[in-house]
DNA sequence: CTCATAGATAACTCACTGGTTATTAATTGA
DNA sequence: TCAATTAATAACCAGTGAGTTATCTATGAG
């Protein structure tokens, strides 16, 4: 599990991937080759971003033909959502600890 | 700001780096000394991951003598959580399109 | 069957980054 | 004043990873 958080960190970390999921996400399912006009990076340079997507689980490909259909699995992105909340749920306990304390200290 | 979840995204995909910040935000304020130890790597490291981390706006550092104390900042998460929400945002949009585009077709 | 196109893989390069040890600066205490 | 401690910085090294070009595989069209 904690291994899932580190391959989703890792794998968002690179800007040129990121956009890639970004336009996954806004624009649908997208062919490598639309993927690649306007991704400022080689068509190798994109399949090896999605292979790497791929793997986080955060794209799903589809073929079709000669062509092969990216879309984006937001699912995947649950490991984050929850280990933010978690570092803030962490936050709020320490202000109820502190609101505790207070109270102790005020009887 | 895109520049701002950039540095965010590289900042935490580091494990040891992510970790320290883990130990700020549940322990709450802590010496570089005492991040040291069970951090596995040197004092050195560990400093440098906290410059990073200060970089990022993810840590404040007080000092207090010869000591340095560190504490989580978790406002700096901010702009990751508004990232995942966008991305689900379009994620629940596309299903609101999907819907509008059924009801069309319905009449 | 042949040629073109879409995408993946191979092989390689280069920059960056995380780690190390050694050193320095600053503060405390004897 | 001198020694010890805390943290930061310097200098260096090694592994990783993102990019490239070239090539291969597979599908589609003529």
């Amino acid at each position: 599990m904690r291994n899932n958080q580190d391959e989703l960190f890792k794998t968002l970390a690179d800007p040129t991937r990121r956009a890639l999921f970004e336009r996954l996400c806004r624009e649908g399912e997208l062919t490598v080759g639309a993927l690649t006009v306007g991704a400022g990076v080689s068509q190798p340079a994109v399949s090896k971003h999605l292979g790497v997507l791929k793997q986080a689980g955060l794209v799903l490909d589809r073929h079709q033909g000669r062509q092969t259909h990216y879309s984006a699995q937001l699912g995947a992105l649950a490991p984050l959502i929850d280990w933010t909340s978690e570092m803030t749920s962490f936050w709020e306990r320490r202000f109820d600890d502190l609101d505790d304390l207070l109270k102790r200290m005020d009887q």
